[in-house]
DNA sequence: GACGCCTTGTGACAGTAGTCACACGAGAAT
DNA sequence: ATTCTCGTGTGACTACTGTCACAAGGCGTC
């Protein structure tokens, strides 16, 4: 793992020491993986605890027929494994690359012994853990409670929130959005219905878009807030 | 709080010594609420931490126009309000009896408190999180890839394992079954929709019903691991 | 430039699931 | 006993979603 990996700000460890990070970095084996790189299976045992150091991973469910749902998607400085690594259960979920990534693994029992060394599980595990349960809890009722169109709409708002750059010159936030077929798997739904779907929104709601870059106006995303 | 709700074997305080359950009761607020009557609202600002000692709550989204989701279900012995309690942020969801229940509450710090105290952390809260990851990523998949129908039988195999009593004399499980409007509100669905598709289950498929008591053949539950 | 692969747009269709309306039965309450 | 409420069963209808099929555009590789 090189020393870049130990970015100081990134969420899951922010506020943690450089020395504890150090010491980390020194227990980790960092690999590359391409796109579409499965790590592990749901269902696996709870081999490691793995950190994402450059490109992003999705942890997705499917069901027989290859239909897909995204729970999460970890980003530069989040973990994953963790729960699996923490309760000794097989892992939730399948874990898989959603573009070249360098990922640093370690083992479950390293990475709670660290843990624990720095006093480190209630700030990095139950922050990480509450925000997991969070997340999934809205997920839950998007599905339940709205359609294709409100689901498609927060998950654009959300992508907004995570990865938008503030557009010179104007109070809004860009981005270029994921592909269809992406965005279906998401929130569950399909690369037609999508299509479909997000032309509505395009032209009547509050987000544009030119080509595959979408502005959101700052106003629209605060007002989100739950 | 009375001696008898620090019963040893419950599960979410299971391996806790008696002299810190003394402790937790100590700093209790025990009262009784009538069925229906609401704990706390999603959003509000993390005030306490609860026990269940008798009865049940759901944890539930609702939206505008009072259609609800319940996320899980909270039987004696099981604690809420710990995410809110723990992180700080309003809390992900309402609370609500689903019976008569009798319910401790203790103030978030002095419970965060009593934890470290007691260096619980891990086995309560970590404990406790990871199963509520786990149990909503389940539920997202359900939503996403799965029927009404399949829904509805992973519910009702659900509630055979938690309450399910062994049927004297047969390999079957039988538990007495919620009533429509309830399954609906747990597979966010609605009353006459179950309604039909759960005749369709017990007459084509493995369970059997007699007035409201369903027979579940364990060869049924164990199956069903994921 | 030609080929292939990925992504997209769209019409037509099918099926699932939700809603509305209404009736019936069992129990609780008065 | 009468009345009310709650849970239930069912038919009819609607609408939202997903699927299939097919065409076309973009972009990189050889």
């Amino acid at each position: 793992m090189t020393r870049s990996m130990s970015a100081r700000d990134l969420s899951t460890f922010s506020g943690v020491s450089d020395d504890a990070l150090d010491e980390l970095a020194s227990i980790a084996r960092c690999h590359d993986y391409p796109k579409n790189n499965i790590l592990f299976y749901q269902g696996d045992p709870p081999g490691s605890a793995y950190l994402v150091v450059e490109g992003s991973v999705k942890i997705a469910l499917m069901n027989e027929e290859g239909k897909e749902v995204v729970l999460t998607l970890v980003r530069p400085g989040g973990v994953f494994g963790l729960i699996a690594g923490v309760d000794g259960e097989p892992q939730p979920a399948n874990a898989i690359t959603v573009e070249r990534s360098r990922i640093a693994a370690f083992s479950a029992d390293a990475f709670v012994g660290w843990l624990e060394r720095h006093d480190l599980l209630q700030q990095v595990v139950l922050r990480e853990l509450g925000h997991r349960v969070r997340e999934a809890y809205h997920k839950i009722g998007e599905h339940a409670l709205m359609g294709v169109k409100d689901r498609l709409l927060y998950a654009l708002l959300e992508i907004a929130e995570r990865e938008g750059q503030r557009e010179p010159g104007s109070e809004a936030v860009v981005f270029t959005r994921p592909t269809h077929q992406e965005l279906a798997n998401r929130i569950g739904s399909s690369r037609e219905v999508v299509s479909r779907v997000l032309k509505e929104i395009l032209t009547s709601e509050l987000l544009q878009a030119e080509g595959k870059v979408i502005r959101v106006p700052i106003s629209a995303l605060v007002v989100r807030e739950d």
